[in-house]
DNA sequence: CTGAAAGCGCTTACAG
DNA sequence: CTGAAAGCGCTTACAG
């Protein structure tokens, strides 16, 4: 690979010179510009990132905290976003191998090493020792579905309450007065906010909350399975089922089905996510449209303004999300 | 952030003894290894690896380059395999932010820019124009799934034609004999040798090839319906259905219900891949297992040994295996 | 408008 | 066993 040096000396100039018109630098003659110019071209030269990086302190790269697999859907879709966003910003995408089970390691010495400018999280457990970390540090940050704030993290999450509390007012619309709710494993606030707006959405249609239409489980195929088997075990079977997930949700309906009830003239079912099964798979899943992948891209173009601007405060956003009527929600049986 | 000097200060030697030190020389006294090890405790000093790449002129990063979407469960189950393969190597995977519209953009020099140590390729058109640029270039590059060598590169890929072949063996031991064929885009080599599969194996069941029996998609969800609509038209319909994808499998399977049929009992289809949808989504599918994960962790494996040994010579692997068998394929039904 | 020099945080012959 | 010096490929005051 050519250097600066070759430039310089093919120019017939100085290397601060090549360094300036790389750089856009005004005070340049046209003429020697030029002629910079096409000694690059000649020499096939591009400048070194990393070297660049050395001396302005920043590697133009943006590193990923996750510990969840990238075959979770959801994480899937996120960092499609996040790969367009970057697509054209000049910064590269790094994954840092963490190893979270050595007690010495540390994710933020990590980032420091490599010279990240920012970073953005999700898919990692709220305990983890490097979140705090994180959010004492001057490293710009963004989480993702975490509602956590630092010095320079912000978050953006999708508005949890208020997605849910659609589905439950979509199936009260149906003409449902027994809805159900299978929630994910309660404890992150993002559990929290949709269980709360289940209860919401039930307030304002006039329903009662009762305990046993409330399931919990590990947002999985099988665990919304299961829990539809235990609310089908119910006297009086709830007609509406809100769940967390897609996943959950398919799980439930293939229960459903296996007790020779059919979706939706028996049992409508409303999902969340909108991950991209709930168009492929059949039936079609009616969900909630969490707008993953443009989380993903405005989740960069906010740590992208933290990094490039000192006083850029950390922002918070809530993604507003919209119900996709498919084929799994119906009218009510009349009773 | 510390820096060397800051260590250096601290224990009271040079720069240069520090250095020696972090790379574990055998020249040092231990008194002074002990001093430096503690002042290096004391500033928590971690060693800046972009300044050491600009010298060593390595980055101990490894490049990716896909273009596909990472929703795609293949290319996610890979980069599982992958992520999982650096973790403890010490090297930290970087997805470069590629820009192909732009006619300027070299892939190459990006990795150079970059002093990326390696590169690991799927999920690209056999077209794009990196891959030829990888070939003649000194980078070591792994391939994956495209039969392509070069210099410095090998690849590792399903043993896609025994892998096809299993499935119809299957379907003929259980007493089919109207085998039928959906293959994805064929051009590829990887669609070309699994269709090979597909001819060799009925031969080797005595069985012959049926151009009505051969259906072509995309892989799809959607793609696979179709093609088994058309096999579901034809007068003489096949009782089992081997598939190029578990997502086209899915399809079939769906469309095969449509039509009140059921799987197994009335017509069996395999899948391909096992990615894992194979198991979550009703009926579990059987289907061909390609080792996605243990590829992706071989592909790694064999780019840091092309990166750590000059004289390395490109690996080729063809990766065996397996028929899963689930809940989508049984007897066949008597004539 | 141009270039010599110092420096970013490291490593590595080399001399002592 | 230890350290001064040069250098990796850049950028940036600063002087001219």
């Amino acid at each position: 690979m050519a250097s600066i040096h070759d430039v310089a000396k093919e120019a017939g100039v100085s290397v601060a010179t090549v360094s300036k018109v790389l750089n856009d630098y005004p005070d340049v003659s046209d003429k020697t510009r030029k002629r910079v110019n096409l000694a690059i071209e000649q020499l096939h030269y591009q400048p070194n990132v990393v070297a660049r990086g050395l001396v302005k302190r920043r590697s133009w790269t943006v590193g990923v905290l996750l510990t969840v697999p990238f075959t979770n859907p959801y994480v899937a879709e996120l960092l499609e976003g996040i790969k367009t966003a970057l697509e054209n910003s000049g910064y590269d995408l790094v994954r840092l191998s963490t190893r979270f089970d050595d007690p010495h390691y540390s994710f933020i010495k990590h980032c420091r090493s490599r010279n990240v400018d920012g970073v953005v999280v999700f898919g990692v457990e709220r305990d983890n020792r490097s979140i705090d970390e994180l959010i004492h540090s001057d490293i710009p940050t963004m989480f993702v579905d975490m509602d956590i704030v630092g010095k320079r993290a912000g978050y953006i999450t999708t508005d949890n309450q208020n997605a849910i509390h659609k589905g439950v007012k979509h199936l009260y619309e149906l003409g449902h007065r027994k809805i159900a709710y299978i929630s994910g494993t309660l404890g992150p606030s993002i559990a929290n906010m949709r269980l709360e707006g289940y209860r919401q959405g039930l307030i304002s249609c006039g329903l009662s909350y009762l305990t046993n239409y409330l399931e919990v489980c590990d947002y999985t195929f099988d665990g919304g399975a299961a829990a539809m088997r235990r609310l089908l075990a119910l006297k009086d079977t709830p007609t509406g089922i809100v769940c967390a997930s897609d996943l959950s949700a398919f799980g439930a309906i293939h229960e459903i089905e296996k007790h020779g009830l059919s979706v939706p003239q028996d049992i409508s079912v409303v999902g969340f996510d909108n991950t991209y099964h709930a168009q492929v798979f059949k039936p079609n899943l009616t969900t909630v449209n969490q707008n993953i992948y443009s989380i993903g891209i405005k989740s960069i173009e906010c740590l992208i303004a933290l990094i490039e601007n000192r006083d850029y405060s950390p922002p918070v956003i809530m993604e507003p999300s919209e119900l996709i009527v498919r084929q799994t929600t119906g009218k009510a049986k009349l009773a």
